[in-house]
DNA sequence: GTCTATATGTCGATAGAC
DNA sequence: GTCTATCGACATATAGAC
């Protein structure tokens, strides 16, 4: 673990970013975080300016992003609603893991148009949609559901809408815990109530 | 419509904020937007300063949402899947009618703990999840779920998520229109898939 | 590669003329 | 109630010693 002081200063350009927006953040805010003394230019010996280090930032996080993306097991289809649970608990853990990624792009879409776009498609287009068409060819077609294309969208919204509830508001809807909300989601999508 | 000066100012202020952030957003810009001098200490002779200014910005939001809710009809329940889409589809317009509150809560949520706790009060506990209770209640039993508090949950996260891709993205989950969205959900709280 | 010191600009806020 | 002008604080970024 080197940790050169650019990676601290990454970490802290993050940390800060998340919590008071780039608008909010200082290049002094950033050097204090990082260690190094702050006022001191120090910072501009690793990056060219406080909008690049935000773009290394960002980029760092779609990285990270995509390399969670590739953790998610293909373990065997037992039974399918367990199976399913299973596959919705992973996707909320893996929207647990790229939660800097939301409040990046919670707090900045608008600023850095471009960018949005890049978080949408990783996050959304390659990403969540893409996964849960992943469920829909699991389901053993057992409810025969009319509007397949629209339950996609409801499973999608309820697993984002349940992460950033926790993301805001610091607990989840209803306080339910990730497992017990990928059962009942799972229950719905299958049809069964779970208790037959 | 009189629109004070002071109206003018609230209303640029919530727009600059929600696109820039408060850190972002400068008094010079929200006076230009109001159509005053920019540069000019004109806005000084209508709000003490920018944290005065922010914060009725969000009280006047507050009173527009705790408004919006009360505007929820009360219709006939005739057939309970079409009550509960028509019902679906009215938190759907309201979560788009609190956009900004919501679009603040994302973006200062952390610099000001206070307000958020007013805003988490106000959308989740008195609004959403109260409202999605009624939902509960609304539905005759029919499919008996085994976790009614957690079919709550995901009824409310699919309900935010939706509109926080919305919000977010511009565009909603796969591109579905509410009314489509909310007939989905529906169909598969009823247990019933619409087609039979 | 980090420091002290500083140049340069901008922001929040005030003073005072009209 | 809006303007011009400006103060003081602070931010980005640079220069140069060590």
């Amino acid at each position: 673990m080197p940790s050169t002081t650019r990676e601290r200063i990454l970490d802290a350009a993050l940390e800060l970013i998340q919590q008071q927006g780039f608008g909010g953040t200082t290049v002094t805010d950033i050097e204090e975080l990082a260690g190094l003394s702050p006022g001191s230019g120090s910072f501009y010996r690793h990056f060219r300016s406080k909008e690049q280090v935000f773009r290394e930032v960002l980029e760092r996080e779609l990285a990270r992003a995509r390399e969670h993306r590739r953790d998610f097991e293909r373990g065997p289809v037992a039974d399918p609603q367990e199976a399913l649970t299973r596959r919705l608990v992973q996707q909320l853990d893996y929207l647990t893991k790229v939660r800097p990624l939301m409040n990046l792009l919670a707090r900045e879409h608008g600023r850095f148009p471009d960018l949005t776009r890049r978080i949408r498609s990783v996050l959304v287009d390659q990403g969540i949609a893409e996964e849960a068409e992943h469920l829909g060819r699991d389901l053993p077609g057992e409810p025969a559901h009319d509007d397949p294309h629209a339950l996609l969208a409801v499973v999608v919204s309820a697993l984002t809408g349940y992460e950033l509830s926790r993301g805001f508001f610091g607990r989840p809807p209803a306080d339910i815990a990730p497992d017990r909300f990928a059962a009942a989601l799972a229950a719905l999508v299958t049809g069964r109530p779970g208790r037959e």
